[in-house]
Formats: structure tokens, sequence, C-alpha cells
DNA sequence: ATATTTAATTTCGGATCCAATATTCTCAGA
DNA sequence: TCTGAGAATATTGGATCCGAAATTAAATAT
């Protein structure tokens, strides 16, 4: 588990700790304006730190910007929601077909235990601990292809459908399931097999979309 | 050209601008520190708006920051300049794939257009116009596929390695090989070619990464 | 009642100021 | 001459304040 034994070292990157968590949880709704004034208050912080974490997410595409008008939470259509996972499906192969080439022993013991972190949490229930655990071990795999930029692009896409993911999560068989194929995976790493790797990634990926079509079906109503 | 007919809306994309600017002619040169009071001053605005400024550029990996540290012009190593050309291949690939299901005659009335751009800045000595008509000419193909998070990783990707492609045009057999590798391009989009448009990309590509070995080795002596 | 203009209010963007941390410089001691 | 402690300086991070633009509310005319 990450320990946040002390407060950040600067006001901005706890802004945006809290910014980003307000996104996760929806206290921040996706389509909501987002007053500076209000939020800064409420945080007990000026305004600037707050400008500065909002510009980092603007980056991130978590949240759109209008000169003058300010900041809004962002909203995935399903258009946007198909291309984050078709570039997952890209920039993941990459990075899985580069790890295997340099991946050592280590690594894999540090995916084993993020996978068992990653059961243990959603035995207990616990949907924001599994959603950390499980990015653990699928950025384990990233890291290991050595490649600053693609990890960066990845870590941006994971953030713009985290919200899905952990809804994907609160259902028992999607539970189930994620423990079976987390196990394909690491056999596969295992193995060295990068084909079989790559495959089971896109098998991994593919539940998650239909968990986004129902939601948004039952927004819509 | 684009007209600066009157300053940007905004102060920080004034600076914004200017920061891409001096990082593209090398005033801020990698590696180098900015102190932002005297870089501030310099301009004429405030560190306010300077600082959102770097945030952006710090999100896009133009400069690198450090808590009460600062920001440092960002320095590519080759592995660095390897790691932007690999992923370029990558979604390049998919953009070109995508956009030629897309493509409308406008299009490449707009690809020719800039290609056109191209050859007048190339033959009139303008580097910094080549660069912008290249730039043109390969984003109206991007902007094809329609898919914004794919054109901005590419963008980000582009804006890495700028100033080693002013250099690379800034020979003349390099310009006339793009004029002719352009020509290419062209024709695999009018014949929506898919898989000789991305050969040609690949090809077009290739001759860049040669000047940059040449400049570092030049630069380490 | 609706549309349009005008006034009031809210909100944003930027400048200035101050506190906290880093860095540099000075000087004593080994 | 080199090293380390401590003071002086430089630099960043954050708070507050103010002007400008956008939004909302009110008022007038159609």
């Amino acid at each position: 588990m990450d320990i946040e034994a002390r407060p950040p070292q600067t006001t901005q990157q706890y802004v945006l700790d809290q910014l980003r968590r307000a996104i996760l949880t929806g206290k921040l709704a996706p389509g909501a304006p987002i007053r500076q004034d209000a939020l800064a208050e409420q945080l007990g912080v000026s305004r600037v730190p707050l400008r500065e974490a909002l510009k980092i997410l603007e980056g991130e595409g978590q949240v759109t910007y209008r000169p003058r008008r300010g900041y809004v939470v962002a909203e995935l259509a399903l258009e946007d929601f198909l291309e984050v996972y078709r570039l997952r499906r890209i920039l993941e192969e990459e990075a899985a077909r580069q790890a295997l080439d340099k991946i050592t022993d280590a690594d894999v013991t540090r995916l084993e235990e993020a996978h068992a972190d990653v059961v243990n949490a959603g035995q207990a229930g616990d949907i924001t601990a599994m959603a950390a655990a499980n990015r653990r071990f699928h950025f384990t795999l990233i890291d290991a292809a050595g490649m600053p930029r693609l990890r960066r692009f990845l870590s941006i896409l994971w953030d713009a459908t985290d919200v899905y993911r952990s809804l994907y999560y609160s259902e028992e068989t999607n539970r189930d399931r994620v423990d079976h194929e987390h196990h394909g995976i690491i056999e596969a790493v295992r193995a060295r097999d990068a084909d079989e790797l790559v495959r089971r990634l896109d098998e991994h990926r593919a539940g998650t979309v239909s968990t986004f079509r129902d939601f948004t079906a039952k927004r819509e109503t």
C-alpha cells in the first residue's frame, strides 16, 4: 500500500491529488464547471496552486479549458472511450513486447505481489485499493519496457477511464474474471511468449468496454 | 503563413508561444535552468502566467520540474530520440490507416497546398516556414483520423524533436528528399493504399534519425 | 409574453508581495 | 589547499489584491 505519511511537498501536489480523487469519486462530475474560488476555499488554499494543478489536468485531458471561461471536468463520450482503448491496445502491445526483452525475475515477483494485492483487496470489497493494485500490476509490466514517454501516454489513457474501471470491479463476477486473466498474463510473461501476452492483454481489456456501454446507456435515461 | 495579427487572448498563451520559440531556436538551451524572475521580466509579464505556461510544457516533456528547484529545459539523449521515433512510427501508422477511411477530397487538396508551401519555403531558404508547412502537411493527415488523443500524443512527440527537424531541413539535399517523399505520400493517399502509405511514412521518417546522431556526436566533442 | 438592452454580479487572469527553501559565498579550522 | 559550518543571497511557492471579461439579473421596449 501507498502510505501518505506526510502531506505532499507542495500545495499544488496536494491540490492535484485531491482533484484526481474528486474526479475519480465523482464529487467533481463530468461536465461540471470548476469554480476556482469556491474550490480553493474548500481545500483551504489560494487559487494559485489550484490553477497550476488544473493546468496539469488540462494537459492530461481530465479537464477542458477555455480562456476567460475557466475549467470544466471532461466528459467522455463512447467515441472517446473507444479511442482510449484503441490507443491502449496499440501502446500496450509495444510496451509488452519491449518489456519481455528486458524483464527481470524481480519484476515478475513484483507482478505476482501486485496481483496478490488485487485479489486481497477484491475479497475485502475495497474497490479503491483493488484499482490501485491493478494499476501497479499493469504498470509493473509497462515500466519494464523502459520507455518514459510511452509510460506517460499510457498513464494518461488509464486516468481517463479510471472511473469506469472502478465500476467494472464493483461486480463480483468481473473480479473473478480479472483474477483469472491476470494469472494468464503472468504465465505468458514467465514463458516470455510475446504473442500470447499480447493476446491475453487484449482479452483482458475487452471486458471493460461493455461496462461503459451499459453505464452510459443507463445515464441517458 | 500564420499571421499573428493581435497578441494572444491571454498572457499565458503569449508566454507559451514565446517559450516554444525560445526552446526551438535554442535561446533556451537544453539543460539550462529557467529563472522565472529574469524570464518574466524579459517578457514583460509577471511570474504567474509564466508558471502556468511552464506547467503546460512540463506536461509535454519540454521542460522538467523539481519542486523548489524550478524548471529546466529538457535534454534529449539518443535513447529518448529513438523512443520518440518508435512511438511516432506506431501512432502515425494508426493515424494513417484511420485517416484513409475518412479522408475527403478537400483534405487531399489541403495536403497538396501544404506541400506546395513546404517547397516554396524550402526554395526561399526559410527553414522556420518550411518546418511549419511540413507540420501542417503531416497533421492534415493526422487530423483526418479524427482521434483527438492520438493527435495530441503525436503533437507532443513532434514538438520534442522540432529542433532536429529544422536542422535536417537546413541541408539542401534533405529538402529535395522531403519534396520527393511528400509526393509519394500524396500519391498513396490518393490511391487510398494504406500499406503503401505506411511504408512511405516509415521511409520519410528514417532520414531524420541520422541527422540527430551526427548532431549529438558533434556536440560531444 | 417575448425580446433586447442595460446594469449588477460573478469569475477569471495577472501583478505584487511575502514566506520558505535552495543555493552561493565567506571564513575558520584541519 | 581543502573541508565544513554558518551567514548572505537568490529563487521558488503561495496568498492577496485588482482590473477585465463573462455571466446573470433587471428593466425597458416591442
